[in-house]
RNA sequence: CGGGGUGUAGCGCAGUCCGGUUAGCGCGCCUGCUUCGGGAGCAGGAGGUCGGAGGUUCAAAUCCUCUCACCCCGACCA
């Protein structure tokens, strides 16, 4: 019989993913280059991203807005960090209504600089700040190398954009929101993170600072998840953004932007996924349960399919994301296995046996064998179902972070770190010059992911030197392959 | 943009070297019957401008030229 399902991801890691990201109905190709089509399955699961991040936001005094797709050419150009940074990977429309435009607009790549140009004209005074501006978008970055979710030449995200009076409040904004990425990460995408500092290399173009959440995938790849960037004066010089503080003196604001992709659907899939497929957290799951009807003869097929509807309506009234699987035509077992690949985190069966014993067998998607079954009663099956739920979620959590911890490894030199990252991240002491990280990456393929702030509670330790070259070590700093 | 590869039914492929009936196979799809607690069986059926354009030839999926698209590996990036 040919092989059914997706190639085992311990097969080949890269196959694995575009198969399960297609079969599962994540997304599709589209028919331009670099750009995905997002089916419903994978829709609702950025859906759900987007719910537990907006919550969160708003939480802490965001609101949201909506900012033009096309920017002049010169606002672009108005930062000079910004415009080297981006220039290689815009898309320009040069014409419109049938005329060559008389300055090309910009499909935005990022929006600092339009969100700067309103910014200017909203801030007045030291009353209008700290002023907190998220939007939810797509934006365009030529991309030479696509991969679905990863890496895309549109894709979802979203960006926030605030603007403070003074350096600390920058900061501390820019460091609470990355605290707000790594408890999303964490207790929703069940995706453990490193919060950490991005090298001189690695930094937004046009940031001082730029903080991001790293994960691990599970192929040991690093992947940036979300970042956070301390803008310093640098837009508000270059849109100026200024305000009268309250001695009547005209000073530039401290601004910070900070976002999300879709990249944390592909994230959530390598993190969690197995050989068979998905393994979907349920706080993001589209569908948290599915219910498999199971008969062999036309009397059981009503009795069950009547008690596999009473548990659907008592789950979803309590809540639950609950699909009742009624396809005509496919045996149980297919039907297991297609959830399975799909990622759904709890599977119910019902049979006649059951219906007769007045309960469900109860499957979990996180664990195999017989670890994975057990039988409840149908009295109180939400309970059960919720239980379950929470324990898949904390499981998911608790595997990828063994499985981290277990492939993060300290190194002293070159040769270490070309050791480890075949299989993990190095940690070594780094100086954070460009030079020296593209030697790196020259010899290695790795690229410093971050310094992390908790092995870091000083920059510049005196006596630390560079593993690789030698310098005073600006602190320690994870390298790892990277997407 | 450099290197490698692939375009034949919805998906996966054979056929291409060496041109020759009506272009096949598996899965999926449709209909019917039997099935259904881990990827069902039998029977019947639908579905193709062989990526596109030129050329060679009595004859092209097959040979030649050009072109387009996608995938994989490298240099940039959420």
């Amino acid at each position: 019989m040919a092989r059914q399902g997706v190639t085992p991801r311990s097969e080949d890691y890269a196959r694995w993913y575009t198969e399960v990201v297609q079969m599962a109905e994540l997304a599709d190709y589209a028919p331009v280059r670099g750009c995905m089509i997002i089916r419903p399955y994978g829709y609702e699961l950025w859906e759900a991203v987007k719910a537990g991040l907006d919550r969160r936001f708003k939480e802490t005094g965001h609101r949201n807005a909506y900012f033009p797709l096309f920017i002049p050419m010169s606002f672009i150009q108005k930062e000079a960090e910004h415009v080297e940074g981006f220039a290689p990977e815009l898309a320009v429309v040069t014409h419109g209504g049938g005329k060559e435009l008389e300055e090309p607009l910009v499909v935005r790549p990022t929006s600092e600089t339009i969100i700067g140009h309103a910014f200017a004209s909203w801030v007045q005074s030291h009353r209008d700040l700290p002023l907190l501006i998220n939007q939810w978008a797509n934006v365009v970055r030529w991309e030479m190398r696509p991969r679905l979710f990863l890496r895309t030449t549109e894709f979802l995200w979203q960006e926030g954009h605030t603007a403070h009076a003074t350096a600390e409040e920058a900061m501390e904004e820019t460091l609470r929101i990355l605290d707000i990425y790594a408890d999303f990460a964490e207790r929703d995408a069940a995706v453990p993170v490193i919060k950490g500092r991005k090298s001189a290399q690695e930094k937004f173009a046009g940031a001082a600072d730029s903080y991001t959440i790293e994960a691990m995938m599970g192929n040991f790849w690093a992947l940036q998840a979300g970042t956070s960037h301390f803008l310093a004066q640098n837009f508000a010089r270059a849109f100026d953004i200024t305000y009268l503080d309250a001695s009547n003196q005209l000073e530039h604001c401290w601004t910070t932007s900070w976002g999300v992709s879709s990249r944390m659907v592909g994230g959530i899939v390598m993190a969690h996924g197995d050989d068979g497929g998905l393994r979907l957290p349920p706080v993001v799951a589209p569908i948290q349960a599915v219910i498999v009807p199971i008969w062999r003869s036309d009397d059981d097929r009503g009795v069950v399919l009547e008690a596999a509807h009473r548990v659907t309506e008592t789950l979803r009234a309590d809540g639950v994301r609950v699909h009742l699987d009624e396809r005509e035509g496919l045996t149980p077992g297919f039907k297991f296995n297609d959830w399975e690949m799909r990622g759904v985190p709890l599977r119910i069966e019902i049979g006649p046996r059951d219906v007769a014993a007045e309960s469900v067998v109860l499957v979990r998607r996180d664990r195999d064998g017989k670890e994975a079954k057990s039988a409840a009663s149908v009295t109180a099956i939400e309970d059960r179902v919720r239980d379950l739920l929470d324990a898949v979620q904390q499981s998911l959590l608790q595997q990828a972070a063994e499985f981290r911890d277990a492939h993060l490894h300290e190194a002293s030199s070159l040769d270490e770190l070309r050791d480890i990252v075949s299989t993990g991240w190095a940690l070594i002491p780094h100086c954070g010059t460009k030079e020296c990280e593209l030697s790196v990456k020259e010899e290695t393929k790795a690229t410093s992911r971050c310094f992390p702030l908790d092995r870091n509670p000083e920059w510049n330790p005196s006596g630390l030197s560079c593993g690789v070259c030698e310098r005073p070590a600006l602190g320690y700093a994870y390298f790892a392959r990277a997407y």
